[in-house]
DNA sequence: AGCACGCCGACT
DNA sequence: GTCGGCGTGCTC
């Protein structure tokens, strides 16, 4: 007798048997297999995990597998066992996390099959003639006839923006459909047009990758303009010509359409991308193309971590400290770090690039893990920016804008130049304060302020967002003196086209950009390169490259710097330093005026007098001295409840199971913000020196967690090497 | 997480 | 009388 023991989709952190299907046949059953199984009331989709000959339960509660969905499963072993092995590293309950490594197709039991694509193919001499009156029909007949090799429906739907004419066309024996052979012409030059000219450090970078075998991790760190994407194109060119594939991740605002491009002209082979606004029949043609190693590079976000590789040769990091390789609800894993894993298991290497790399990365590059290239020089003959603290604490603001610094503006404009403006607040003001009595408008199910915007008006909170109209009177003390407190990006909007009526404002936030391609339709108009000003969040601080940007002013450097989050002072640095990447580029001499209250701040001071390298060492330094990551290792029990103090008590009670030894216990804490969109959170801190140890616990841990009397009456989650403290 | 079961309030 | 509110408990 066997049973099979699968992985169902749900919290449940265990796996689940079941007696092999009715209408029984002799067959074999591949671990990673899907099947549909019958669990509680409904029907999912279950992965199956192994094969059993004794069941962990009695077998009258055992059910039957309703149907095998797979004869093979559909990922390579290699990418299961990563599954697996990311499910044990985050303490995500199995089930969830193996179906997240798959294209969200299969998650939903469709058949693991590639869509043949067709061409179709003009008939020759036809039994029936065209029909002289349909002039659609005729049109799409000709278009067809033209290209003797046959052409798509997409393709016919460019041309013709219908593709209604098809099926008549088919019906009267005019046209047929060929299936498309999937061997795109793997012509034997990989390359379309030739690398660029390396400068000598460029050079050294990809002469070193290229020289190592197998598994290698290299952090590639090359400031803003130094040349890192032609480091990524010329190695994967010797990818390419060892027939291999390569898989490049990039943060999720950074997959745009000229990211693509850039590596589709340089290349002669297929190139296919994942994006979360496609759709998920293309995502998953995508996925497929990628496993049967069709496509030869793969450019994706951060779950295109798992996507396989027939031919795997190397996996790319692109700006490896950004935030959004964290996954930062539910399954809390790490793009960038199981990059690492990957690159190990399947032997190959993997690059990680950026301008301000993580602290975690640098740390290993120190103790010899990784590889330390370095890319010091702007391409061409740009030279890096001047960068200047503006000391505010006695200034007059208008807008947040000091007088020194609207001169300044005044001056770059006059040139003939743009300016960027960041200041990472969106709409008009951060809060909506009563001047009689102090109130301020705060958010019923946050303990946050409400914002005020006005295109349209109305108060808007930030973290759950709600939203109500603007009141006329004080809750408090029924005075109608309520005044905007602060600058939002609306503000220093509207302050900025009184200070320049001559000079066009482009404002970039996630208000101004909602609407789908507006952001490219303004990035088109700055690059017009006429004179004028880029106001915006820190949308502004990646990728787009703006030609024209001379001065780049920080309004306000210094929220960050006290923050209660370790990482706060690493991020304000990164902020920094990537947005002043932005100015100066080519011929123009770039100039930075950062706003602060604390110029005297140590860190400040080194990271705009010595760059972010020497900041680096120096906040290294930091958290060596309080043992905090990368020193030690941290993991989050998060518990959130509608009721006050409920989440506190779980984690109160769950604190109390005594730890291993070398693993300690902080909290539970409120969370930084206890109140969010009518919920309490509350925080449970484990801290190890040594990795293994905090492994070993938590898997214990969340066993208990999971048969805790509260459990049910709370929400918990658990984050492993938590990225930020929220 | 879902989903059903279950036991109390305001509707045709 | 019953439709539906969300507390509680279970899932091989």
């Amino acid at each position: 007798m066997i049973f099979l023991r699968v992985a169902i989709p749900s919290p449940l952190r265990k796996l689940f048997d079941y007696l092999p299907p009715v209408k029984f046949q002799a067959r074999e059953y591949q671990p990673g297999i899907r099947l549909l199984v019958p669990f509680g009331h409904r029907t999912l989709v279950a992965i199956l995990v192994e094969v059993v000959s004794q069941a962990q339960v009695d077998s009258h509660k055992l059910k039957a597998v309703l149907e095998v969905i797979d004869d093979t499963p559909p990922q390579p072993t290699f990418i299961f066992d990563l599954a697996l092995w990311s499910a044990q590293y985050y303490q995500h309950p199995i089930g969830d996390a193996l179906l997240q490594a798959l294209p969200i197709h299969l998650r939903k039991g469709e058949k693991c099959e590639r869509v043949h694509e067709y061409l179709l193919h003009a008939i020759e001499n036809p039994e029936q003639p065209l029909n002289s009156r349909a002039k659609k029909q005729q049109e799409a007949y000709l278009l067809i006839k033209q290209h003797g090799e046959g052409i798509s429906a997409d393709a016919l739907k460019a041309e013709l923006g219908s593709i209604a004419a098809i099926k008549p066309l088919l019906e009267k024996g005019l046209i047929e459909k060929k299936h498309r052979p999937h061997i795109i012409k793997s012509s034997s030059e990989p390359l379309r047009e030739p690398g660029k000219t390396l400068n000598p450090e460029q050079l050294v970078a990809v002469e070193y990758i290229n020289a190592q075998q197998g598994y290698q991790t290299f952090l590639l760190d090359g400031i803003t303009g130094s040349g890192k994407t032609e480091v990524y194109l010329q190695v994967i060119e010797k990818v390419l010509r060892e027939g291999k594939q390569a898989l490049v991740l990039v943060p999720e605002i950074g997959l745009t359409p000229q990211t693509v491009f850039r590596f589709k002209a340089r290349f002669n082979v297929n190139v296919v991308y994942m994006h979360s606004n496609m759709s998920d029949k293309a995502r998953f043609q995508a996925w497929l193309q990628a496993r049967d190693g069709d496509a030869k590079i793969i450019i994706g976000t951060r779950s295109a971590i798992f996507t396989p590789m027939a031919h795997p040769g190397i996996i790319i990091i692109d700006e490896e400290h950004d935030q959004s390789f964290k996954q930062q609800d539910g399954y809390r894993y790490s793009a960038r770090d199981l990059s690492i894993v990957r690159g190990h298991g399947e032997n190959i290497p993997v690059i990680l690039g950026s301008a301000t790399p993580s602290l975690e990365s640098l740390q290993n590059a120190n103790l010899k893990r990784y590889h330390y290239l370095a890319l010091n020089r702007r391409a061409g003959n740009a030279v890096p920016p001047s960068v200047e603290l503006l000391d505010i604490k006695a200034c007059n603001l208008n807008a947040g804008m000091s007088e020194p610094l609207i001169e300044q503006i005044k001056i770059h404009l006059n040139d003939g130049n743009q300016v960027l403006i960041f200041l990472n607040r969106r709409g008009f003001a951060p809060s909506l304060s009563c001047h009689n009595c102090g109130w301020i408008a705060p958010c019923k199910r946050c303990d946050a302020r409400l914002t005020l915007h006005q295109k349209p008006p109305h108060l808007h909170c930030h973290h759950c967002g709600s939203q109500k109209p603007i009141p006329r009177q004080c809750h408090e003390c029924n005075s109608t003196e309520l005044t905007a407190q602060g600058t939002g990006t609306e503000r220093a909007e509207q302050a900025l086209s009184e200070l320049f009526p001559d000079f066009p404002i482009w404002r970039i936030d996630r208000d101004s950009t909602s609407r789908k391609n507006s952001m490219q339709e303004i990035i088109d108009k700055i690059n017009q390169q006429q004179p004028g000003i880029l106001l915006g969040t820190q949308m502004l601080a990646k990728g787009h490259h703006f030609a024209k940007v001379s001065l780049v002013a920080i309004l306000e450097a210094d929220s960050g710097l006290f923050s209660t989050d370790f990482r706060g002072m690493e991020r304000t640095a990164q902020l920094i330093t990537q947005v002043s990447g932005r100015a100066g580029r080519e011929e123009i001499l770039g100039q930075v005026i950062i706003q602060t209250h604390h110029p005297e701040h140590p860190l400040l001071q080194k990271l705009v007098h010595s760059g972010y390298r020497d900041f680096a060492v120096d906040e290294i330094n930091n958290r060596a001295n309080s043992d905090l990551p990368p020193f030690s290792h941290i993991a989050i029990i998060r518990a959130e409840a509608s009721n006050a103090g409920r989440a506190e008590a779980f984690l109160q009670l769950a604190q109390q199971t005594p730890t291993i030894e070398n693993v300690i216990s902080f909290g539970p804490f409120p969370a930084p913000m206890e109140k969010k969109a009518g919920v309490y959170r509350s925080h449970l801190i484990l801290q190890s020196a040594r990795r293994p140890l905090l492994q070993q616990f938590l898997s214990q841990f969340c066993l208990q967690l999971e048969h805790h009397p509260l459990a049910n009456k709370v929400r918990w989650s658990i984050d492993v090497d938590p990225y930020d403290m929220f």
